[in-house]
DNA sequence: CCTACGACAGCTAATGCCGG
DNA sequence: CCGGCATTAGCTGTCGTAGG
Protein backbone atom coordinates (compact mmCIF):
# COMPACT_ATOMS: atom_id res chain seq x y z
CA UNK A 1 0.00 0.00 0.00
CA UNK A 2 3.08 2.14 0.58
CA UNK A 3 4.34 3.61 -2.60
CA UNK A 4 7.81 3.52 -2.98
CA UNK A 5 9.23 6.33 -1.46
CA UNK A 6 12.37 8.12 -2.53
CA UNK A 7 15.36 9.36 0.05
CA UNK A 8 14.48 13.04 0.73
CA UNK A 9 17.48 14.28 1.19
CA UNK A 10 19.76 13.20 -2.12
CA UNK A 11 16.41 12.29 -4.65
CA UNK A 12 17.73 8.52 -4.83
CA UNK A 13 15.60 5.66 -4.99
CA UNK A 14 15.15 3.73 -1.79
CA UNK A 15 17.40 1.24 -0.13
CA UNK A 16 16.62 -2.48 -1.66
CA UNK A 17 16.42 -1.54 -5.11
CA UNK A 18 19.94 -0.67 -5.42
CA UNK A 19 18.80 0.42 -9.37
CA UNK A 20 20.92 1.60 -11.36
CA UNK A 21 23.92 4.38 -11.22
CA UNK A 22 22.36 7.68 -12.53
CA UNK A 23 22.44 7.38 -16.33
CA UNK A 24 23.95 10.76 -17.13
CA UNK A 25 23.08 12.36 -20.66
CA UNK A 26 25.24 14.12 -22.06
CA UNK A 27 23.79 15.65 -25.10
CA UNK A 28 21.46 18.64 -23.92
CA UNK A 29 18.06 18.56 -25.56
CA UNK A 30 17.67 21.96 -24.15
CA UNK A 31 20.71 23.66 -25.42
CA UNK A 32 19.72 22.21 -28.58
CA UNK A 33 16.26 23.60 -29.34
CA UNK A 34 17.43 27.08 -27.86
CA UNK A 35 19.84 27.06 -30.39
CA UNK A 36 17.35 26.19 -33.13
CA UNK A 37 15.55 28.75 -31.74
CA UNK A 38 17.91 31.18 -32.15
CA UNK A 39 19.03 30.45 -35.57
CA UNK A 40 17.85 32.68 -38.72
CA UNK A 41 15.94 31.24 -41.76
CA UNK A 42 19.25 31.66 -43.88
CA UNK A 43 21.41 29.28 -41.15
CA UNK A 44 18.00 27.32 -41.13
CA UNK A 45 18.19 26.06 -44.59
CA UNK A 46 21.75 25.22 -44.34
CA UNK A 47 20.20 22.41 -42.43
CA UNK A 48 17.78 21.79 -45.36
CA UNK A 49 20.28 21.56 -48.02
CA UNK A 50 21.56 18.91 -45.94
CA UNK A 51 18.14 17.24 -45.95
CA UNK A 52 18.17 17.70 -41.98
CA UNK A 53 15.25 20.49 -42.07
CA UNK A 54 13.48 18.34 -39.83
CA UNK A 55 15.76 18.69 -37.29
CA UNK A 56 15.14 22.34 -37.47
CA UNK A 57 11.27 22.14 -36.52
CA UNK A 58 12.30 20.06 -32.70
CA UNK A 59 10.02 21.74 -30.28
CA UNK A 60 10.67 18.89 -27.47
CA UNK A 61 12.73 20.87 -25.41
CA UNK A 62 13.79 17.85 -22.92
CA UNK A 63 14.11 14.52 -22.48
CA UNK A 64 12.31 12.36 -20.06
CA UNK A 65 15.34 9.89 -19.51
CA UNK A 66 12.99 7.19 -17.47
CA UNK A 67 11.63 6.09 -20.35
CA UNK A 68 14.64 5.92 -22.48
CA UNK A 69 16.37 3.98 -19.47
CA UNK A 70 13.70 1.78 -19.81
CA UNK A 71 13.53 0.86 -23.66
CA UNK A 72 17.42 0.38 -23.63
CA UNK A 73 16.65 -2.49 -20.51
CA UNK A 74 13.96 -4.01 -23.05
CA UNK A 75 16.00 -3.63 -26.37
CA UNK A 76 17.17 -7.12 -27.39
CA UNK A 77 19.79 -6.96 -29.34
CA UNK A 78 19.40 -10.42 -31.24
CA UNK A 79 15.88 -9.41 -32.46
CA UNK A 80 16.80 -5.67 -32.63
CA UNK A 81 13.68 -4.97 -30.87
CA UNK A 82 12.00 -3.22 -27.58
CA UNK A 83 10.04 -6.11 -26.53
CA UNK A 84 7.22 -4.98 -24.08
CA UNK A 85 5.50 -8.01 -22.25
CA UNK A 86 2.10 -8.34 -23.16
CA UNK A 87 1.81 -5.37 -25.40
CA UNK A 88 4.06 -6.23 -27.92
CA UNK A 89 7.46 -5.12 -30.06
CA UNK A 90 9.02 -2.06 -31.58
CA UNK A 91 11.61 -2.45 -34.32
CA UNK A 92 14.57 -0.53 -34.35
CA UNK A 93 15.07 -0.01 -37.50
CA UNK A 94 15.38 2.74 -40.58
CA UNK A 95 11.80 2.69 -41.14
CA UNK A 96 11.55 3.76 -37.50
CA UNK A 97 13.92 6.07 -37.56
CA UNK A 98 12.93 8.22 -41.00
CA UNK A 99 9.46 8.37 -39.51
CA UNK A 100 10.97 9.49 -36.24
CA UNK A 101 13.47 12.53 -37.55
CA UNK A 102 12.85 12.50 -41.16
CA UNK A 103 16.76 12.59 -41.89
CA UNK A 104 18.15 11.37 -45.16
CA UNK A 105 18.06 7.84 -46.20
CA UNK A 106 20.58 7.99 -48.99
CA UNK A 107 22.95 5.40 -50.36
CA UNK A 108 26.26 6.16 -49.40
CA UNK A 109 27.15 5.26 -45.69
CA UNK A 110 27.75 7.52 -43.39
CA UNK A 111 31.79 8.03 -43.13
CA UNK A 112 32.16 7.96 -39.57
CA UNK A 113 35.69 7.45 -38.19
CA UNK A 114 38.80 8.36 -36.88
CA UNK A 115 41.26 9.87 -39.39
CA UNK A 116 43.58 11.58 -38.57
CA UNK A 117 44.97 13.35 -42.14
CA UNK A 118 41.65 14.49 -42.79
CA UNK A 119 41.40 15.49 -39.22
CA UNK A 120 44.50 17.29 -39.40
CA UNK A 121 43.64 19.17 -42.85
CA UNK A 122 40.33 20.24 -41.92
CA UNK A 123 40.67 21.19 -37.49
CA UNK A 124 42.09 24.76 -37.70
CA UNK A 125 39.67 25.91 -40.40
CA UNK A 126 36.46 24.89 -38.16
CA UNK A 127 38.07 25.66 -34.58
CA UNK A 128 41.21 28.46 -35.62
CA UNK A 129 43.32 28.92 -32.36
CA UNK A 130 42.03 25.83 -30.73
CA UNK A 131 44.39 23.03 -29.42
CA UNK A 132 41.92 20.67 -29.26
CA UNK A 133 38.17 20.09 -29.70
CA UNK A 134 35.85 22.03 -27.37
CA UNK A 135 33.40 21.04 -25.48
CA UNK A 136 30.19 20.74 -27.70
CA UNK A 137 28.46 23.03 -25.66
CA UNK A 138 31.08 25.66 -26.92
CA UNK A 139 30.36 24.49 -30.05
CA UNK A 140 26.71 25.56 -29.20
CA UNK A 141 27.68 28.87 -28.68
CA UNK A 142 29.79 29.46 -31.41
CA UNK A 143 27.09 28.56 -33.94
CA UNK A 144 24.51 30.85 -32.23
CA UNK A 145 27.12 33.48 -32.38
CA UNK A 146 27.86 33.05 -36.21
CA UNK A 147 26.52 35.15 -38.45
CA UNK A 148 27.57 33.58 -41.71
CA UNK A 149 26.26 30.35 -43.17
CA UNK A 150 29.16 29.24 -45.29
CA UNK A 151 30.19 26.08 -45.38
CA UNK A 152 31.93 26.20 -41.91
CA UNK A 153 28.83 27.10 -40.65
CA UNK A 154 27.10 24.11 -42.36
CA UNK A 155 29.94 21.43 -40.87
CA UNK A 156 29.85 22.86 -37.42
CA UNK A 157 25.92 22.54 -37.62
CA UNK A 158 26.36 18.79 -39.20
CA UNK A 159 28.94 18.17 -36.03
CA UNK A 160 26.39 19.60 -33.18
CA UNK A 161 23.27 17.87 -34.48
CA UNK A 162 25.92 14.60 -34.48
CA UNK A 163 27.12 15.11 -31.20
CA UNK A 164 24.05 16.06 -29.37
CA UNK A 165 20.98 14.16 -31.32
CA UNK A 166 22.00 11.66 -33.64
CA UNK A 167 24.91 9.86 -32.09
CA UNK A 168 25.88 11.50 -28.53
CA UNK A 169 28.17 9.78 -26.47
CA UNK A 170 29.03 10.39 -22.88
CA UNK A 171 32.04 12.57 -23.47
CA UNK A 172 31.79 16.41 -23.13
CA UNK A 173 33.24 17.02 -26.83
CA UNK A 174 32.12 16.06 -30.10
CA UNK A 175 34.38 13.03 -31.52
CA UNK A 176 36.97 13.59 -33.78
CA UNK A 177 35.43 10.79 -36.02
CA UNK A 178 33.11 13.65 -37.40
CA UNK A 179 35.68 15.02 -39.63
CA UNK A 180 35.33 13.02 -42.55
CA UNK A 181 31.81 13.47 -42.94
CA UNK A 182 32.10 16.74 -42.92
CA UNK A 183 35.06 16.46 -45.54
CA UNK A 184 32.27 15.15 -47.61
CA UNK A 185 29.63 17.87 -47.31
CA UNK A 186 27.90 17.38 -50.54
CA UNK A 187 26.77 13.98 -50.10
CA UNK A 188 25.35 14.60 -46.44
CA UNK A 189 22.30 14.35 -48.25
CA UNK A 190 22.71 11.13 -50.19
CA UNK A 191 24.40 9.72 -46.88
CA UNK A 192 22.22 6.84 -45.20
CA UNK A 193 21.46 9.06 -41.91
CA UNK A 194 18.92 6.52 -40.45
CA UNK A 195 20.59 3.49 -40.59
CA UNK A 196 23.62 5.75 -39.01
CA UNK A 197 21.94 6.35 -36.10
CA UNK A 198 19.57 3.06 -35.93
CA UNK A 199 23.24 1.21 -35.76
CA UNK A 200 25.04 3.53 -33.04
CA UNK A 201 22.11 2.72 -30.76
CA UNK A 202 22.12 -0.84 -31.64
CA UNK A 203 25.88 -1.03 -30.73
CA UNK A 204 25.98 0.92 -27.80
CA UNK A 205 22.60 -1.21 -26.33
CA UNK A 206 24.17 -4.29 -27.16
CA UNK A 207 27.11 -3.25 -24.96
CA UNK A 208 24.66 -2.40 -22.53
CA UNK A 209 25.76 1.23 -22.82
CA UNK A 210 22.43 2.80 -22.18
CA UNK A 211 23.30 6.32 -22.15
CA UNK A 212 24.67 6.52 -25.31
CA UNK A 213 22.97 7.28 -28.74
CA UNK A 214 19.98 8.98 -30.14
CA UNK A 215 17.51 9.14 -26.91
CA UNK A 216 15.54 11.68 -28.69
CA UNK A 217 14.36 8.64 -31.30
CA UNK A 218 13.72 6.43 -28.71
CA UNK A 219 11.35 8.54 -26.44
CA UNK A 220 9.67 10.13 -29.50
CA UNK A 221 9.35 6.69 -31.22
CA UNK A 222 7.59 5.37 -28.23
CA UNK A 223 4.81 8.05 -27.15
CA UNK A 224 4.14 8.15 -31.10
CA UNK A 225 3.04 4.58 -31.54
CA UNK A 226 0.84 4.28 -28.24
CA UNK A 227 -3.04 5.09 -28.48
CA UNK A 228 -3.55 8.42 -27.53
CA UNK A 229 -7.25 8.07 -28.31
CA UNK A 230 -8.10 8.23 -24.35
CA UNK A 231 -5.38 10.99 -23.45
CA UNK A 232 -6.45 14.28 -22.56
CA UNK A 233 -3.89 16.72 -23.79
CA UNK A 234 -6.29 20.02 -22.72
CA UNK A 235 -3.79 20.95 -20.08
CA UNK A 236 -0.84 20.97 -22.53
CA UNK A 237 -1.45 22.83 -25.74
CA UNK A 238 -3.73 20.11 -27.43
CA UNK A 239 -3.52 17.05 -29.16
CA UNK A 240 0.14 16.55 -30.89
CA UNK A 241 -1.19 17.41 -34.83
CA UNK A 242 -1.18 14.60 -37.13
CA UNK A 243 2.48 15.02 -38.90
CA UNK A 244 4.73 13.60 -41.00
CA UNK A 245 7.67 13.15 -38.41
CA UNK A 246 7.36 12.77 -34.92
CA UNK A 247 9.93 15.19 -34.39
CA UNK A 248 7.61 18.02 -35.14
CA UNK A 249 4.38 17.86 -33.63
CA UNK A 250 5.44 16.96 -29.81
CA UNK A 251 6.41 19.23 -27.47
CA UNK A 252 7.93 18.36 -23.56
CA UNK A 253 3.93 18.77 -22.14
CA UNK A 254 2.68 16.73 -24.44
CA UNK A 255 5.51 13.97 -23.66
CA UNK A 256 5.33 13.84 -20.20
CA UNK A 257 1.73 14.17 -19.59
CA UNK A 258 1.48 10.65 -21.71
CA UNK A 259 4.04 9.14 -20.30
CA UNK A 260 2.49 9.91 -16.89
CA UNK A 261 -0.24 8.28 -18.41
CA UNK A 262 1.73 5.26 -19.03
CA UNK A 263 3.87 4.78 -16.54
CA UNK A 264 3.20 1.73 -14.47
CA UNK A 265 5.42 2.09 -11.23
CA UNK A 266 8.92 3.34 -10.90
CA UNK A 267 10.94 2.38 -13.94
CA UNK A 268 8.46 0.61 -16.09
CA UNK A 269 6.00 1.74 -18.72
CA UNK A 270 3.58 0.66 -21.04
CA UNK A 271 -0.04 1.12 -19.38
CA UNK A 272 -1.10 2.46 -22.11
CA UNK A 273 -1.88 0.16 -25.71
CA UNK A 274 0.10 0.24 -28.72
CA UNK A 275 -2.16 0.99 -31.08
CA UNK A 276 0.23 1.71 -34.09
CA UNK A 277 3.86 1.38 -35.01
CA UNK A 278 4.86 4.17 -36.45
CA UNK A 279 4.05 2.83 -40.68
CA UNK A 280 4.98 -0.63 -39.12
CA UNK A 281 1.20 -1.56 -37.95
CA UNK A 282 0.64 -5.15 -37.70
CA UNK A 283 4.78 -6.23 -38.10
CA UNK A 284 4.94 -4.65 -34.34
CA UNK A 285 1.66 -5.91 -32.84
CA UNK A 286 2.36 -9.34 -32.16
CA UNK A 287 3.72 -10.48 -28.99
C1' DC B 1 50.98 8.42 -24.69
C1' DC B 2 45.74 9.66 -25.95
C1' DT B 3 40.76 8.77 -25.85
C1' DA B 4 36.55 7.54 -23.88
C1' DC B 5 34.01 7.36 -20.13
C1' DG B 6 32.73 6.47 -15.13
C1' DA B 7 32.51 8.65 -10.48
C1' DC B 8 31.32 12.52 -8.32
C1' DA B 9 30.10 17.41 -7.37
C1' DG B 10 27.59 21.50 -8.14
C1' DC B 11 24.28 24.45 -10.57
C1' DT B 12 19.47 25.96 -12.12
C1' DA B 13 14.74 25.65 -13.39
C1' DA B 14 10.72 23.18 -12.67
C1' DT B 15 7.79 20.95 -9.59
C1' DG B 16 5.65 19.72 -5.23
C1' DC B 17 4.18 20.79 -0.67
C1' DC B 18 2.38 23.48 2.98
C1' DG B 19 0.67 27.18 5.72
C1' DG B 20 -1.69 31.40 5.26
C1' DC C 1 -5.29 30.89 -4.71
C1' DC C 2 -0.49 32.36 -3.48
C1' DG C 3 4.13 32.86 -1.86
C1' DG C 4 7.99 30.62 0.20
C1' DC C 5 10.64 26.58 0.99
C1' DA C 6 12.16 21.84 -0.19
C1' DT C 7 12.89 18.49 -3.53
C1' DT C 8 13.66 16.76 -8.14
C1' DA C 9 15.22 16.52 -12.92
C1' DG C 10 18.26 17.86 -16.18
C1' DC C 11 22.65 19.67 -17.35
C1' DT C 12 27.75 20.80 -17.10
C1' DG C 13 32.03 20.56 -15.23
C1' DT C 14 36.53 18.25 -13.07
C1' DC C 15 39.22 14.37 -12.27
C1' DG C 16 40.97 9.73 -12.46
C1' DT C 17 41.75 5.73 -15.02
C1' DA C 18 41.25 1.59 -18.16
C1' DG C 19 42.58 0.25 -22.34
C1' DG C 20 43.96 0.88 -26.99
Amino acid sequence: MDPPQRNRATGRRKEGDEKKKRVRNRASQERLTLLIEKLTDDRKGVAAEMGMQALMDVRCTNLVNPVCDWLGEIYEPASREFVIPGRGRLPLNEESMFCTLGVPRGHIKVPYGVNNEIEEAMFACLFPGLESMPNTSVLADSLQAMTMHGDVFKMKLLMYLISAVFAPTTSLRPSNKCFPILANLKNVKNMNWCKFIVDFLHDAFKNKMYQKGCRLHLMLMYVDCLDLSTMDFSGVGGRPPTHKFAISPWTINAVKAVLAADRATDTTYWKLQVSFCLSLHTACLQI
